[in-house]
DNA sequence: CTCGTACTTTAGCATTCGCTTAAATACAAT
DNA sequence: ATTGTATTTAAGCGAATGCTAAAGTACGAG
């Protein structure tokens, strides 16, 4: 609270004013995008929904291909469930996991980048 | 490390390693990637991003938007500045920020979908 | 040089994260 | 029912985050 307010004699209210309702009209989208990104922005995550954007996998093929415990992989795909990103579908004892519809329109841009052929080493 | 292999009898070792494989080739970009989004993964970042996208601010700026303190404003673009996501531009004392072209492509789409205008409110 | 402004940096601290280990739960097969 | 396989959940812990408060740096003006 009280956040020490800018001393500057110059501040420009208007403009000041201005921004913040650009945040507050963009709120809802931006905490929603916000949780997105901060779920995609896990390296080990990001890597679980570049391989299940190509297919849908178990929970058990994940934790062979990331080289990780079951039970770590299960409690980040609680997190990507939680969020609306994934969605499991179970097959008798065994569950698969795809992306959801839910935030494909954010996810899929940036998934898509990570298939295209580099054209330059300098990236 | 030993990380529990997977038990079950019919793991198909062929296509493990061909994700795998996938995931190797990707890494260098999948790492980048990672690394921005969670930098935009938080929210005030994403806020700073957002209005950055829009204009030039200086630390003040932030902060009398953000009602945050001027320390913890600079924090956080000192995080964005390493990630190559944001530079400054000094001008007398005060220090303007801008988004950095570096990972524009990345970032650019992401921000877009935050001032288009909402056609449904179920978003 | 001295003072005030804009900003950065440091230290400290509460919270969150991501993992491990161990105990549950779910279900298929015997 | 009992066993075994696939997964989830809970507890615990070290490391990373994000803030506050307090110094420190940079620079312009007097």
């Amino acid at each position: 609270m009280n956040p020490t307010p800018c001393v500057r004699v110059f501040a420009d209210t208007d403009h000041i004013q201005q921004c913040q309702e650009r945040l507050t009209q963009a709120a809802p989208a931006l905490s929603s995008l916000a949780s997105v990104l901060a779920l995609a922005g896990n390296e080990v995550r990001l890597q679980m929904l570049f391989l299940l954007a190509d297919e849908q996998l178990c929970v058990c093929d994940l934790a062979d291909v990331l080289q990780m415990t079951i039970s770590a992989v299960s409690q980040h795909l609680r997190k990507l469930k939680d969020g609306g990103v994934v969605s499991p579908r179970k097959v008798g004892q065994t569950v698969f996991y795809t992306l959801s519809p839910e935030h494909l329109t954010v996810l899929q841009p940036l998934l898509a980048r990570l298939t295209a052929t580099q054209p330059e080493p300098a990236q």
